[in-house]
DNA sequence: TCTTATCAGATTGTTGAACAATCCTTATAT
DNA sequence: ATATAAGGATTGTTCAACAATCTGATAAGA
């Protein structure tokens, strides 16, 4: 039924669908899969064949799928089916605006939360952890949240949705490129930036988070156009 | 069939359904209503009542409700039925946090783009005039104008997207408030604002812009608490 | 050969009816 | 007055059907 050995199977059965509609448990699922890598950018969504695989029903299923799209995680073209998101680089280029703005602002503000800084050492304790086993993908999800929690210090429910969705849409990149040559570069930048904040350097902080957020743009545009022209 | 006399209803035939679908076309009619105050913040969407006067189906208009609830407009209760949003202080505080974040950086931005630059004189004489037949409602609109102009400064699709989410969710407020206390104080301040962009005192810009934010999140902040507490 | 037209198959778009699950209100009993 | 139970109303979800549209292949024409 279920893809075995897909990163994001267990629990695909419905303990989650406590208290929310089986539209927003199945969009849960999908979510995961496009975030988590089972479906890979371009992916095409058959309305029969997931309704049949996630025991939904078309409809229900068709609302997971407006969810998703809002999300921009799905496309929808009409008449033509539901496709996991491609990023142009343009869409990355876009995506690095909005980060400068959010993380800008939020380094930029004067006084930190510490109960957010003490998240930040914490995320950047488990990078470093998961780094050492050599698992990667381990440490892209503690550097994703890493930055959630940067934004996170505006202290905005809104800023925390936009980045969340941001970060999962970035996140269709990542696929498209090696984990480690992604991430091992941002490591101990991660632990400076922290450091500046902890001392409140917060003018080389934010220059610090400049430098990083231009790099990380210059790779995965690289590898986002890589991916668009393989020809 | 449509309520007549409404402030929406021309053109809700279906002109606008050129290549979009019935769901998108039932949330552009809903999400006109919300905004411009035909349906009132708290109002109780019923899904076979709606769905017979905009002539779709009940999964079709549901399909709509998570569109708009995924905007913000709508607020979807498990079992409950869908409400027209009602905003608490502390989401006008929230999006406050948002403008001042996305507007912030916006006029900070050095090199602004002259044809934006003359969308905002434009946005500014249609309120001024409108202001001058005391047509407050219009006046309201091309200061949503002006705003959204301002965060399009970044130059980013994203955040233009945000930024028009944001205020739409505001214009919710904008119901419990009188018009023309509401956009009076502001007229003036968005020419003064426009002057300092455009001779590129940008410390002084940001500096209005800041005042502005406060005062006007002040003013809705008021109004927004009196309609949550009216006993 | 290259283009255009046609056609069948597949998939999406949308509907209407049906029923279960849940909530809300009212009536009843304690 | 409080608690409980019944009932109606609305939502949640499914199913089956059909129309609209796309896709790809085949056939006809330049």
């Amino acid at each position: 039924m279920s893809e075995r050995g897909s990163s994001d199977d267990y629990e695909e059965t419905r303990p989650i669908r406590v208290r929310s509609s089986t539209a927003e448990w199945a969009a849960a699922i999908l979510r995961r899969r496009v975030t988590q890598g089972g479906l890979l950018p371009g992916s095409r969504l058959v309305e029969d064949e997931l309704a049949a695989e996630l025991e939904v029903s078309r409809n229900t299923l068709r609302e997971a799928f407006r969810l998703l799209g809002h999300e921009r995680l799905l496309e929808h073209k009409l008449n033509r089916g539901v496709y996991v998101r491609v990023l142009s680089p343009a869409d990355v280029a876009d995506i690095y605006r909005v980060r400068r703005m959010i993380e800008g602002a939020a380094v930029r503000r004067p006084d930190k939360d510490p109960v957010s800084l003490a998240a930040l050492r914490d995320a950047v304790a488990d990078a470093e952890t998961a780094a050492g086993k050599g698992h990667w993908l381990d440490v892209g999800t503690a550097d994703l949240r890493y930055h959630q929690i940067i934004a996170s210090l505006l202290g905005s429910r809104r800023v925390n949705a936009m980045m969340a969705q941001t970060l999962a849409e970035l996140r269709l990149v990542f696929h498209a490129m090696d984990p480690r040559a992604l991430h091992a570069p941002f490591l101990p930048r991660n632990r400076d930036l922290l450091a500046l904040l902890e001392s409140g350097r917060d003018a080389e902080a934010e220059h610090l988070l400049a430098t990083y957020l231009d790099e990380a743009e210059r790779l995965l545009l690289a590898a986002c156009a890589a991916a668009v022209t393989p020809i």
